[in-house]
DNA sequence: CTGAAAGCGCTTACAG
DNA sequence: CTGAAAGCGCTTACAG
């Protein structure tokens, strides 16, 4: 518990000035190399660590990113902590972790603003005017991650995001469900509001209309468990009227749904029902699940939003938007039809090849 | 993206010291009220946000907690972070999170260091001695989160750790399977090294002997899916001596035993054979797995893990073990016994109560 | 290649 | 209650 090391004391054992240690610990700087290893003796031997903290007040660069979550129950949220953060620790930034339920996005801000972040990843909630214009003052670059800016709400400027191909996610499913003989097929939403709910509905749509078919029966599911078994009640709740197709807006209420319409509504998937859902979790692998759904290719969003970051960061003005192209995962929630489409496993969560 | 706005832009405006606006932000300074009311003006009117980085440097507190995890796979971890992030932003800290594997453990650390975080919640890999000494050296209070320091590691010092009564949880399970009935019970453990699994089998065993018992089998998952899987594989490969009851160190591999002796076993759970895990994560309460389990309480948890990180920034020396009592939550997965007990359901995940 | 000096944006004794 | 001044631990022109 000693007092801290600082580079003046480094420099002292060293016999060297404070702005050589500071050199030696600059990449790239001009320091001769026994000059450079006698203050790294020296380091070591005291124990130093430059203070990031002083750097980044000099250099207007903390090198850290503020990334904003709701709820992780989803377990897509999870992955996708893990994932970006460990991108950006090799990318030599470092995340500060804000969960913030949709109210107090606000007050999650101002926080996030003082600590002098050099980007924003907002994976939650959508982004409030107020926010915005905060964010576009300060100059602080801003990714959406999976939603995209509402109009209108950013008062004309446009913020960066990165999604999937919802739309075509969704029209997939829609060729998928509907080439296989499916009339009478079933919407759950997330969140009205929610770009990533409104493009899967449209894309579904697109290819219901391309077979001439139109919704059988809609919900919404506010992208929770105990809300998705609600709706699901609901629109099963004549039996006369039942949809023989479900699709939902993510795989966490794909599973509520599967749960429900087994434990409570005694119907068998896929032989009653074809559920299909949108995401990818590692559960919906799970044997219990078996969930057919559209994958969102992580890594690859991860990718583009570490390049969006970066590039505002350099000094890019110009907000983009990416969309990563996602694919369909065939597994045994949705029935075959009688032609000759056979059900294709394209991926399982374990290999077996050991017993 | 205009320049940044400093206290000195607001004291110009507001026609006093850089002193006075640095008083006006700090709460219990003292400053007249309308004084403080001009300056709040005109700070509001230039968008002025303290920066944080600059206070931290000179009061040598950074607010900032380090929060260090490796997998967030096992559902327990996310709700964790939701959890701590959340009370940590209560009490004025922040989180810079940080995903570690186990080897780059000690590059982590440095990392962390840097930051000059106030204190380092390890929810992860063991603390490497290295580690543990740079944080003495730098006196930053470390708390161990579910899982304790290994003997000898630290070099006499000892680091304060939050877990549950692990080994009481262990034996509450020895008790209800051993009172059901249950003859051959086997273990499937995490990591060898995992205190968490250590105890829970101390305990297991405990309540083993008392009954006159000692375990049938026994399994190593490393707490993970494929690997539970075959060890589950291997504990149940021979038919004439199977186990009639599982034990599992965690509610993650618990649900890959229930998928593997129901998919690939051929096994009805829990009349061929009873199952339990521990954690009690969200998915223990679907009605798909409807897991026996023990409650690991996380709220109380996170309370204690900040009462000590805050004791030991306050000053506190002493290194303190702090274990929580956990329950048993009795759901589907065991087998009543003949006698008299009868499955209590003890917790849903949902209350149907509307339809 | 190296050192002296200025300065990043704050907080906090110290006078008044 | 308020301001002038020192200083937190660094980086970075600027000379030499």
């Amino acid at each position: 518990m000693k007092a801290k090391v600082t580079a003046h004391d480094v420099a002292r054992l060293a016999e060297v000035s404070q702005s050589a240690v500071s050199r030696a610990f600059t990449p790239g700087a001009s320091v001769a190399p026994d000059t450079r290893e006698r203050i790294h003796t020296a380091a070591r031997q005291l124990g130093y660590r430059p203070n990031a903290i002083a750097r980044s007040l000099i250099t207007r660069r903390s090198r850290i990113i503020g990334l904003v979550m709701s709820y992780l129950e989803n377990q897509f949220y999870p992955v996708v902590i893990e994932r970006l953060c460990q991108a950006l620790q090799q990318d030599g930034y470092h995340v500060l972790l804000f969960i913030s339920e949709t109210e107090d996005a606000d007050n999650v801000l101002k926080d996030i603003l003082q600590y002098q972040v050099d980007g924003i990843v907002m994976a939650s909630t959508t982004l409030s005017s107020a926010l915005a214009n905060d964010c576009i003052h300060a100059g602080i670059p801003v990714v959406l991650f999976n939603r995209v800016a509402q109009i209108g709400t950013l008062g004309g400027y446009s913020t960066s995001s990165v999604t999937s191909q919802n739309r075509d996610g969704g029209r997939l499913v829609g060729e998928l469900l509907a080439g296989n003989g499916h009339r009478r097929i079933a919407w759950l939403a997330g969140a009205e509001n929610a770009s990533t709910s409104r493009e899967r509905e449209a894309g579904l749509c697109d290819a219901l209309s391309a077979a001439g078919l139109q919704l059988h029966a809609r919900g919404v599911g506010h992208y929770d468990f105990a809300e998705a078994r609600r709706a699901v009640l609901a629109m099963f709740r004549d039996p006369a009227s039942r949809p023989d197709a479900l699709f939902c807006a993510n795989d966490h209420m794909a599973i509520a749904a599967l749960e429900t319409l087994r434990t409570e509504l005694g119907m068998r998937v896929p032989h009653d029902v074809s559920v299909v859902g949108f995401d990818n979790v590692p559960q919906a692998a799970w044997p219990s699940f078996d969930l057919t759904t559209v994958q969102q290719n992580v890594e690859q969003m991860v990718d583009a939003t570490r390049t969006l970051l970066f590039q505002q960061i350099g000094g890019e003005v110009m907000a983009r938007s990416v969309a990563v192209p996602c694919v369909l995962v065939e597994r045994g929630t949705v029935r075959a039809s009688g032609v000759a489409r056979r059900p294709i496993q394209n991926e399982t969560h374990e290999t077996p090849e050991t017993t």
